[in-house]
DNA sequence: CTCCAATAGTTAGACATCTTACTATTAAAC
DNA sequence: GTTTAATAGTAAGATGTCTAACTATTGGAG
């Protein structure tokens, strides 16, 4: 096996598992709201970017169409986000954040902060941003 | 937002990006043989490792015991591995390849090394060494 | 020795997600 | 303009995984 396939595949193991142990870790929280992380990612996607199409968030949150019909459906139920349809093209529908759900994302999101600063903490600062740099290269479409 | 939550959450981002963009790109030749990545998981464990109990499997590819049922009963359906009971301790199930699984893992796997080197070719040698090591101080209970 | 706690595995039921096929709407080609 | 292709969203069905409750086996405390 050559080198560099050897620190490959070792690499792809430990990417694999820092990942699922971090979002384990900093998605444990939600549970007592009744999110899902699907769930979370939309609330706090049109939190920050404001209201946007069904498409644009299963882009944003990499998630399958069907999916996302599913996850706004949950939300939708419990009054969090409301479907609104864009009349200029009514092929789309707009996720628009109530003030239930508003209410919801501003109690949750600071604690996600403070827990996914606690779990990177092992790292020093200079080592969080080359890891995302490195990240970064690695991956596709990726956020600067 | 303190600085060090704001590295710390899009690190986080960039991190989970690239696991899934990754681990969808090199998993995705898995189809053709109608394998899961959970079902590849075992076979190379087994490969690798020799036969091992089911709860072992599940620590080694961190799914829960009840899903590592599944995989193994799937696996087992198409002959790649079988059930031997331990008789020294009856509670113990040992997980053994089959030749038909053996012969499968050892077409597979060298595609495997390739897709998985291939993938990290954007990287030098020293940043894939150097992203390990992020990911190792990162991550809880990994492999050296 | 007996009983209790721990461990390995299984089963049932729930849920998130996927793929595929479908409808509705818009844009583009001719 | 009419037809055709592309896009947004939905519905149906399958699958992988989870939690919780259960059985079987073993080891340890008294």
């Amino acid at each position: 096996m050559s080198k560099l396939e050897e620190i490959s595949l070792k690499t792809l193991v430990k990417l694999l598992r820092a990942s699922d142990s971090v979002s384990e870790d900093v998605h444990k929280h939600l549970k007592d709201y009744g999110l899902t992380v699907s769930q979370f990612g939309v609330l706090e996607a049109i939190y920050h970017l404001g209201s946007m199409s069904q498409s644009d968030i299963a882009k944003k949150i990499l998630k399958s169409e069907a999916n996302i019909v599913t996850v706004i459906d949950n939300l939708e139920k419990r009054g969090f986000i409301k479907r609104v349809k864009n009349e200029k093209d009514r092929r789309y529908i707009n996720i628009v954040l109530t003030d239930k759900g508003k209410t919801l994302i501003e109690i949750i999101f600071p604690q996600h902060k403070k827990i996914v600063a606690e779990r990177f903490s092992c790292l020093s600062e200079e080592e969080i941003l080359l890891l995302g740099d490195l990240c970064r290269k690695l991956g596709k479409n990726m956020p600067k």
